[in-house]
DNA sequence: TTTAACCCTAAAGTTAGCTAAAAGGTTTAG
DNA sequence: CTAAACCTTTTAGCTAACTTTAGGGTTAAA
């Protein structure tokens, strides 16, 4: 039997915290590659704990796998990616502002009925469920 | 043949704008009730209307299908749930509160590391890919 | 040597709220 | 009478990022 080198799979999920099954998805995602063994065991390059803890890193600043497989795209047509890094956090930058803006508005008409009802709490007309809720107009299209 | 009375589901769909395969799905979740005809058709009674345009406007204030289930199980109990109504509703607006400053701390953390790397773009070094990304510290669980 | 711990694949399940497609019965307007 | 428009059921698909399950091989320590 030839000795296969690296680290398998298990030490790669200890020493990044991330689940087998989940290397065994990046890895389906073209995001990590392995070796196989005899045994068809995958076998990592120490390189990949840097890798997985990449991915971890730029999910953890809101990219999807997609992005980060752009990112690895890049990469590895030996260009530098940091650019495109940039422009895709900046993106998410503007996305979270306004998904920020859109949810405070939201908050505010939300905290709108809840006072309103608060200070004048109607009853059931025969037919509704709940005023609270059957008073709101439906929006438009 | 006995004379089915009541809307066919098309007519409430065309009522209340929600398309027909959704109202099949609401009646699998039980928040609406249909009776049937000889010919199988589902038949319904005016007030279903309503009870749609409720549900639609619940959802409008994020309110989800099981958060309307809960709300209709205890109007079908004979119970008022305004009160519920308001307890939900109160819960969406704290969620929608811990959401938002999530996100504006999160926001603030991205511009700060495009920030600094607009600033001082550092080179991978061997091994890496790029440190916009690998300098960022894992963020203990 | 045995057995626990580890590895494999393939496929299905998870969440939410639907939509779409296939294959077929019913009704209704002309 | 016929064809369009409507209704039925069941099943699958959509998004994202996995997890779980089932059914088996492999390895390593005691």
């Amino acid at each position: 039997m030839t000795v296969a080198t690296g680290l398998k799979i298990g030490e790669v999920s200890k020493q990044t915290g991330v689940a087998v099954g989940a290397l065994r998805y990046y890895e389906s995602l073209g995001l990590i590659q392995s070796r196989r063994g005899e045994n068809s065991y995958r076998y990592y390059e120490p390189e990949t704990v840097q890798q997985v803890q990449f991915i971890k890193k730029a999910q953890a600043l809101g990219f999807s796998l997609e992005d980060v497989s752009e990112v690895l795209n890049v990469h590895n047509q030996g260009d530098l990616p940091c650019e495109l890094v940039q422009s895709i956090l900046q993106q998410k930058i503007e996305q979270l502002e306004a998904q920020i803006q859109q949810m405070l508005s939201f908050k505010a008409e939300l905290e709108n009925y809840r006072d309103r009802w608060a200070a004048n709490q109607p009853r059931p007309q025969p037919g509704e469920i709940c005023p609270l809720i059957e008073t709101i107009p439906l929006a438009e299209t």
